[in-house]
DNA sequence: TGATTAGGAATGAATATTCATTCCGATATA
DNA sequence: TATATCGGAATGAATATTCATTCCTAATCA
């Protein structure tokens, strides 16, 4: 069946994703994925080349996936400040739905076995970003100062609060993350 | 000579912060700390039980630094934002003295190979910090959210930004920095 | 002083273990 | 039945750890 293949797959990546996110990609060992599969070790060899491919795949997935809640109903026509509300929802929608990938993502997007293409996939989303500040910036809405600079105050916060959030030390529904996300724009609104 | 034993100790204390900041614990092996030391692999058994004791010896000793760096001059008497002012050099000056640290520190404190001992000294530095969130937000210098949350978006923003510096896509002399800790700041002060 | 020797430090080859990957018999599918 | 899929034991490479040996230093002796 057609379907038992498409869902072996996808078992092999779930079980993945939480162990590379538990206890990183060197921490996670092929039979253990495996296992956490319910799937014979060589089965995994039958859809991924490599454990490399199969880390590479997770991470273009799960960014893609990140990019396209990122990209849907985008207000283009917004003020920055929506625009920033946008994407700081998005990616705590994203966050709430996958409770790993976005660690998982974090936590590896600077690995040495990551592809070239996984690589300028990453750099593209954080430049997508990147020009949502440089017109903030134009428009006065955002402080001048280093577009990257602003990028890592910014992305640096969102990513801890949800990974407390996985972690169970705050709670990741509305009022709370109303406040953090005016928070975080607060450190890069213009005065 | 003691010095030389001394002298051996570090020198593999020192290869191998370098190794676990770049290529994490697990992509590290132990014959590779022991080429980057000048050392044969069986010295490092001469030092250290495991490979395990190894990497947390040396987390306990640099967040120990960074500890002392920030009680050194503690302005216990000021305004809260003087006191963050402080904690925001402190570990800017950490970070700049010794390059990998602050990367390794933060790349490693949820690993699972670390002991309760090194858990607990964490949390320690962490609930320090989190006591001056707690002091600000009495005072009303601060804004009154759930305090992990606060240390949650600045120890995120800040260990992003001297993520960046280390990379090289930002630049961590005085001017960027400054205004980079107002941005912290103003992501947490009192309306 | 110069030679001898003891004791600890250092080494890296050898060992035991772990791991990614392969292979093949068993199972399910058409 | 023929074909595709699967599982998991088998394999060999990589890795942590050990250990027999060498090296160095400093104390002792002639």
């Amino acid at each position: 069946m057609t379907e038992t293949k498409k869902s072996k797959r996808q078992d092999i990546l779930d079980a993945a994703i939480v162990l590379f996110a538990e206890r990183g990609y060197n921490g996670t060992t092929v039979p253990m994925i495996a296992d956490a599969a319910k799937v014979g070790a060589g089965t995994i060899y039958r859809y991924f080349d490599h454990k490399e491919s199969l880390v590479n795949v997770l991470f273009q997935e799960k960014l893609n996936a990140l990019f396209e809640q990122l990209l849907k109903d985008y207000p283009t026509e917004s003020s920055i400040r929506e625009q920033f509300h946008h994407i700081f929802e998005s990616i705590h929608h994203f966050a709430m739905e996958d409770t790993h990938a976005l660690h998982f993502i974090d936590s590896h997007c600077n690995e040495i076995f990551l592809t070239k293409e996984s690589q300028e996939l990453f750099d593209s989303f954080i430049e997508y970003i990147s020009n949502v500040v440089r017109v903030g910036q134009e428009r006065g809405e955002i402080i001048v100062l280093q577009t990257e600079a602003l990028i890592g105050v910014v992305y640096g916060a969102i990513v801890q609060i949800l990974k407390m959030v996985r972690a169970g030390t705050i709670d990741g529904s509305s009022p709370l993350m109303d406040n953090l996300e005016d928070c975080c724009w607060n450190a890069i609104k213009a005065n």
